[in-house]
DNA sequence: GAGTGGTCTAGACCACCAC
DNA sequence: TGGTGGTCTAGACCACTCA
């Protein structure tokens, strides 16, 4: 006898209709394991373990949730496929983390036409607070004239300008977050917002066009005016498809390519 | 007792090492489920069960393979998951097909900036045996020279040129591909190639790049020479990873955006 | 050796669909 | 009403890690 109950949460459809308007669709009905899965995702969310952390074993998590050990498991079996959470054999579940990944950047999906894709040179070249425009604004879900932080940087492969990145960060989620911070960190900039402000990227959406560089991009990727480049719009969104981050880049793809799998 | 084992086909590691070499780390370990997946895969490739299909029964498989309902599930489940098999509850599970997706173009990442994705009209240019190139022919597995079907086709949003496609397949795989059989056909292009040629795509893997428009590119989407446009050069597999269509789009970028989610 | 996740089983019951 | 996939359980054993 579970403690949760299919029932506890969403009445089975057997049952009433109750809440359900005739018409809705409404969630019929929600299987413990979901059920399991969302109370770990708060848990998450809330930080109850941090990145990096390990979540209490499967047996733990089955005396505390009053369900069987496969139940839990098929619950973090899919928070896994989701990349929140990593199994480690013989030794527990962890709490996902841009830390610990061997990919440098698990986001950039741009690869080199030939060679390895070797680590990348960052230069910084702007990061100060501003207020956002209506669609930085829209974006990340705040309104007009709340503060942001940007930052422009430049990445580098073999010495080459690839990517002119313009990021826009919600200012109230990452006070604090000044030039100096950002420039004497190495390692990728989703490790740093996770360990020093606690906002870790759990997917994201990009929209990609091709437009003409214009003089200032065309002067800092050291192409002519009006040659063809990569526009990248990403938004990365956090636990419960929060919005913290807007990125626009401009990727040059003479010598490199946006790659992607379809399935 | 199972007729399978983990031994039957790779041997436990405590065993002795056997074929692998010191230093290869070869598959150590397969376990049951893995390798029901292998045999349903190979049925699914050999043509045992078609496309639209239903596959049999769960209990069935379990007693033709001698192992539990368990297990057959845990490998249909990752069929499942890799779009190669459907489920439908109370029915049965099927092979998937790409006759019956609702959205019309599954492996079409192009989306209309605002409004909803209305299909698209086409406009077959040209189609014709010829001879593969070299890059062609590596790209798809053959040797220079062999025969390839070229196919040049317009496809059309709100009346205005959107994308402009270059398609090569093996002249082994489509015999009989006409211009007229592909005019007069109706729905997606992957729809006649799984009905006619029984040749289903199951994933595909793209490479993105900005370019300018050339005279010829330029005149069929009817914008400026120069202009900046999407080139996505598609590689489309077939059961076994084997390539069996390349495909060369440029995509106006103006009114449509590439959408993509990371996760 | 103790503890973790990974696999496999057997059986019960539920939700959905078709006849 | 019977068959299908979907959920949940309980228990056994295996593979891996670490002290």
């Amino acid at each position: 006898m579970p403690a949760l109950s299919a029932s506890s949460v969403f009445p089975p459809s057997g049952s009433a209709d109750s809440a359900a308007a005739p018409g809705e669709a409404g969630p019929a009905f929600s299987p413990l394991y979901r059920q399991i899965k969302d109370l770990l995702t708060r848990s998450l969310q809330g930080g109850e373990w941090k990145p990096g952390e390990a979540i209490p074993s499967e047996m733990e998590l089955a005396a505390r949730y009053k369900v069987s050990q496969g139940t839990v498991r098929k619950a973090v079996d899919e928070l896994a496929t989701e990349n929140l959470l990593v199994r480690r054999q013989g030794k527990g579940t962890f709490v996902a983390t841009h830390a610990e990944e061997q990919t440098q950047y698990r986001f950039l999906r741009l690869t080199p036409d030939e060679g390895a894709s070797g680590g990348m040179q960052r230069r910084l070249l702007d990061c100060r607070r501003m207020r956002a425009a209506a669609d930085v604004a829209r974006a990340l879900g705040l309104k007009s004239g709340d503060p942001v932080i940007f930052v422009r940087r430049l990445l580098l492969g073999d010495g080459q300008p690839v990517v002119l990145d313009d990021i826009f960060l919600p200012g109230a989620l990452f006070k604090g977050l000044t030039a100096e911070r950002m420039g004497g960190y190495r390692g990728p900039m989703y490790r740093l917002f996770e360990s020093e402000f606690g906002v870790r990227m759990i997917r994201a959406e990009e929209k990609i066009r091709a437009l003409a560089a214009d003089e200032v991009q065309a002067a800092a990727l050291q192409v002519a005016p009006g040659a063809p480049l990569l526009s990248v719009e990403r938004l990365s969104l956090t636990y419960g498809d929060r919005p913290v981050e807007l990125r626009r880049g401009l990727y040059r793809t003479d010598r490199h390519h946006y790659r992607n799998e379809l399935m």
